[in-house]
DNA sequence: GTGGTCTAGACCACC
DNA sequence: GTGGTCTAGACCACG
């Protein structure tokens, strides 16, 4: 389920971070969800189980999942989105970044839109019905 | 005109490049025009003039600018998009990343596109009315 | 194996370029082989490292290696050659320059085709019996 | 009749060099004939003239042409060919660019003896008669 | 004046 | 351990 590319400039942790997160967003995992253990996910995805550890620290930071002692990590119940000033920023550098890109390649906006689309579709489309 | 923050994780020579790119877009800076000298610039901006030459280096490297031998670096005046498999995939990273995090942030689709829209309109808005 | 001549106009960073993509062809490096570290290639050629990263950092650009971060650098496996229209004429480049200083030396044209024949075989030769 | 790039990484003086070479061996220069002065050649080309200056310098360097205080310069009618070592080092090294260049663009043996042959007909194809 | 290369030495994030 | 970034300061070729 977790695709990770070795050679990409993002580093391992991030790209755990982000796939979980996605994930949690297309509803493959669902709010109370246990994630595997460090251990087994550093030997399924054959990885330094070090940098599990720091992908699901950084995923409880950000209370997107819970760690009960003993029992293990489990995806946040409860989760509160929040708005704070930088978090908002960043959303818009990425964005930004996307489409200077996009226009560096010949996209018009309608090419943006369509993209944009596809990818809230893709994103949330499993929940369109509700 | 150029902004940096130096407590980015971005590097500072990779700010140093979208910010130009971006103020080519937005007009701001114009196809044919000199960019300053890896020299000025460093000084300008109190940067170490390798930090500045790799930025010149890496937007020529992406054709956006050319550097005429003992002249300067100046913006290029035939910029041909082109659209690689690779830089598709990245510029949908970057969407990708920023409806992610926007929806954890608690955004609506609204949401989403009213930011994109205000962004179209910010780096590409000054050419719309021709 | 990797030999550097100082004095030569060819900036260091790119005899490197040049000697590494040599060796991958003549067999001598192969796919998803390990490139010394920049440190310790650096004290192997008694340079400064940064000239290394640079060499590396080309060569990655280049999609001739790819580097996995906290393991070091690797020999592309994938290779996809790519013909565009901007490397094309630098070959022609490189061939005309050859060209037309043979016939400045005396070259006959049979001269030229013995001297690139016995370029292939050095460069390819190793695989020419499979 | 000579096309230069200021943009090229190759020096102009050297490009007016090649391009002058380039010109004699086609034939469209001769033997005898007078190059433009310096300062006419750099009001024709809109080149400085130490640049011009120094080509004519670089040409007179390897005898290709002569010198004639008060009179000007022209192509050297008893150019003698002369192999030396370092120079033949150098067009090895020039095809062996090519060559490496040409079989990462994913050309074959017969690519390269193909284009090899299109450029010997183009640089000397007007004397193939005699 | 311009950009390009190189050295020396430092600090950092990642695995 | 790995590569990546940055500073400081030097030297060079080119126009």
């Amino acid at each position: 389920m977790i695709n990770i590319d070795a050679t990409s400039s993002t580093p391992i942790y991030e790209q755990i971070v982000n796939e979980i997160k996605e994930g949690i967003l297309k509803g493959i995992i669902e709010p109370g969800d246990k994630l595997p253990s460090v251990r087994e996910m550093a030997k399924m995805m054959t990885l330094n189980p070090n940098t599990i550890q720091k992908a699901y620290q950084e995923l409880e930071r950000q209370k997107v999942t819970v760690t009960i002692r003993g029992r293990g990590t489990f995806v946040s119940e409860d989760y509160k989105p929040r708005k704070d000033e930088e978090k908002l920023m960043e959303v818009r550098e990425f964005f930004k970044k996307g489409i200077v890109e996009a226009y560096y390649m010949g996209f018009k906006e309608e090419d943006i839109y369509e993209m944009i689309k596809s990818l809230l579709k893709e994103l949330k489309g499993v929940e369109e019905d509700d």
